[in-house]
DNA sequence: CCAATAGTGTCTGTAAGACAGTATCCA
DNA sequence: TGGATACTGTCTTACAGACACTATTGG
């Protein structure tokens, strides 16, 4: 067989590595800590650490998540579109042996998806945090002509191309909204994942008529302007049926 | 910051773990090892082992199947439609903290779709390595009533529904066929993974329609009985446009 | 009044599913 | 000749994209 004696390899380091995306002033916006010791000091990186012994892998991601941005995301099964929570889901693996300089880590990607944060900065170390649009991290030039820590630039390019995927077929985009929103908040959302501009008119006829998508609330809002629009919430349904198809594919 | 001193852990063991799949006799059959140690020995598991200090993860994985079954598989990006091989890809990561009694195993699985092999059974330690058709393994009594060892079902269940799905969206099922193919071939392949019935004539207007799937080779083969049927090879295209969508979605 | 957003309706092209009918091999 | 499979064509329905039109707010 081709299984070894664990003990007759030197160790490995396991860390979670979090892509958070959420949308803001119309952007994709993703979440990045300035690194405060080498390898890589001073630059900005995924937010992320260490798997503790005895967590698991979606537990140490949402440990993490928990200190440095005070969310609580629920992963894919979890109580339903319940208070205030991000969605949390694994992404992929990257254990390249020279990833990092120090020793062989290997890390589990995750990504998160989450309402706009009513702080502007997220929590911990808070002068160390921003979040950053997308458009520019995935540019030749990522943040002021620095590209992110270790491989974190390909993390985020394949949590990005995860997120922009999964709102098609998934109810997902209901995650970067608050509790109540409108359809136009909601295609707000797609436009600004996807990059594009929907028609409005097609857009709505297409949300209301997928089962299970959007429940209405009763209630209606006038805070994007003009005409009250009506309120909805999270439906039951995950999965969508038609799906929502990005354009000109 | 958040990160620690990772001497200051245990360490962790890193493996990686195959779905191998093909399509025998008009049924996804899985790869399965039988265990000749402890723990779980006597139990079919997915092929695997453990990664070395200086490979990658998609190395270690392509390794174990070159060792297991003899196959040469490229990555995605690889290098087009090439000789004989299969197609790998990431599936998933499994760690939690109890799925191996003896230490702390983090487990990156991949999904190998290969094309039916010419040994019935597969090279190295042929006696104790079988095709297991995925019916049979995803129902409530795996194999003559045994379940895999470790969480290996919940990883083939995972595996056999990404092959499910990405059959749908990319070229992908041409991986389970020989180099030259009729579209009889290829639907069966579809209807083996999804395990239902297509309508021929449906199924033969959709795939000649989608450009870049099929390439002609302007061969002729009655190996299926019936008028001699156009051979193809699998086009450029990875990607299909429109896609095969599966029935009562 | 106008500007802005919400929501409905209408038309057209594409494509999926159902299925009739023809073509070409083997036994 | 019959049976099997390959391939082409036709009809109906569903839905995406384009866009006209009405509704309801605030300024």
């Amino acid at each position: 067989m081709s299984r070894y004696d664990p003990s007759a390899f030197p160790p490995f380091a396991v860390t979670v590595d979090l892509v958070v995306l959420t949308v803001r002033e119309h952007a994709l916006c993703a979440l990045l800590v300035r690194r405060g010791e080498s390898p890589f000091q001073g630059y900005w990186a995924l937010p992320g650490g260490f798997v503790r012994p005895d967590e698991g892998l979606a537990e140490a991601a949402s440990r993490e998540l928990a200190e440095e941005t005070g969310l609580r995301a629920h992963s894919a099964p979890g109580p339903g579109p319940s208070a205030v929570g991000a969605h949390l889901e694994q992404l992929a693996t990257y254990g390249h042996p020279q990833r990092d300089p120090r020793m062989r880590v290997v890390s589990v990607a995750h990504l998160v998806l989450a309402p706009d944060l009513p702080t502007p900065q997220p929590g911990g170390d808070a002068s160390s945090a921003r979040w950053a649009p997308v458009g520019d991290l995935l540019g030749p030039t990522p943040v002021e002509g620095v590209p992110l820590a270790f491989d974190h630039g390909r993390i985020l390019a394949d949590g990005v191309e995860r997120a922009r995927s999964k709102i098609e077929y998934s109810s997902l985009a209901t995650a970067f909204c608050p509790p109540e929103f409108t359809v136009g908040e909601l295609r707000q959302v797609y436009e600004a994942v996807w990059g594009v501009v929907l028609d409005p008119r097609n857009f709505h006829r297409k949300v209301t008529g997928t089962p299970g998508f959007l429940l209405p609330t009763g209630g209606t809002t006038t805070r994007q302007g003009g005409r009250p629009a009506q309120l909805f919430k999270a439906g039951g349904a995950t999965v969508l049926n038609p799906p929502m198809l990005r354009p000109e594919s």
